[in-house]
DNA sequence: CCAGACGTTGTT
DNA sequence: GTCTGG
DNA sequence: CCAGACGTTGTT
DNA sequence: GTCTGG
């Protein structure tokens, strides 16, 4: 699945990769992120087509129109890929309302033998930009204020092979032409369903990090650096 | 008809 | 809002 | 996803 | 144990 992840950037990546007829000037900073958690603001890129595609921030957790309290997103942060079309707080969103949320890599936290969790960094090999598919929706009962509140969702699908040691789920990911299939508003459901396939095998490595991680405040560039694992075997061999 | 859910993950 | 369960 | 709270009354 | 907040 995906429950945390990182962003490190600069507007120049994102425009070319999924904002190509946006001018690098009107993209605002973009201070990078080391641990973004359910509830923040998320940037999201919607838009039909290739030059008609914005930059949005949006809640992540998605909330769906009827519901009259922001804490209901909590527990939609992803959105099975196999199942999207049917449920009845997706499937609008999922005909309608589809978005790339950019990201560096991932978080996930692999079971140890002991109960304990060990969190993994999952990114490109190259550690380049990666597109998780997303659907957004708008709430206008659930803010204090009576603001409308957009929010938004990432999609999972099964692991690869490098994933899922770690994790037997993983984020939809859209690469080359398929960024353009996802956000082609004519798209059929059956195409839509086929470009939620696992990441190729070979683009993704898995890093063990700090736990410092677990604390969703903690934002920092400690969160990717790789750490060695003291393992069984190597506790008893020194 | 009305009431109640609407979601995913991991764990038991 | 819309569907499922009773 | 993990961390941290989880409750009310009366008094200051 | 279960929910809320980040």
């Amino acid at each position: 699945m995906c429950g945390r992840f990182n962003l490190r950037t600069n507007p120049a990546t994102l425009v070319q990769l999924f904002l190509p007829q946006m001018d690098v000037g009107d993209v605002p900073p973009l201070p990078p992120r080391y641990n973004i958690a359910p509830t923040q603001q998320i940037l999201a890129v919607t838009g039909d087509d290739a030059e008609h595609r914005s930059l949005r921030f949006f809640r992540w957790g998605l909330v769906p129109p009827w519901a009259d309290s922001l804490s209901i997103g909590a527990r939609m942060i992803n959105a099975r890929s196999e199942t999207v079309a049917e449920k009845r707080s997706f499937r609008g969103p999922f005909a309608s309302r589809r978005c790339l949320i950019p990201a560096s890599g991932y978080y996930e936290w692999q079971a140890s033998d002991n109960g304990g969790k060990q969190p993994i960094h999952i990114h490109r090999d190259d550690d380049g930009l990666l597109a998780m598919a997303g659907l957004w929706e708008e709430n206008r009962k659930a803010s204090a204020d009576g603001a409308p509140v957009f929010s938004c969702t990432v999609l999972t699908t099964s692991a690869n092979e490098k994933t899922a040691p770690v994790h037997d789920r993983m984020p939809v990911f859209l690469e080359g032409a398929g960024v353009d299939a996802w956000m082609d508003p004519d798209a059929s459901s059956e195409q839509l369903q086929d470009l939620c396939r696992p990441l190729a095998d070979e683009r993704l490595e898995c890093t063990p990090v700090s736990p410092k991680v677990n604390r969703a405040g903690y934002d920092d560039p400690q969160c990717i650096v790789p750490i060695k694992i003291a393992t069984q075997r190597n506790l008893f061999d020194t």
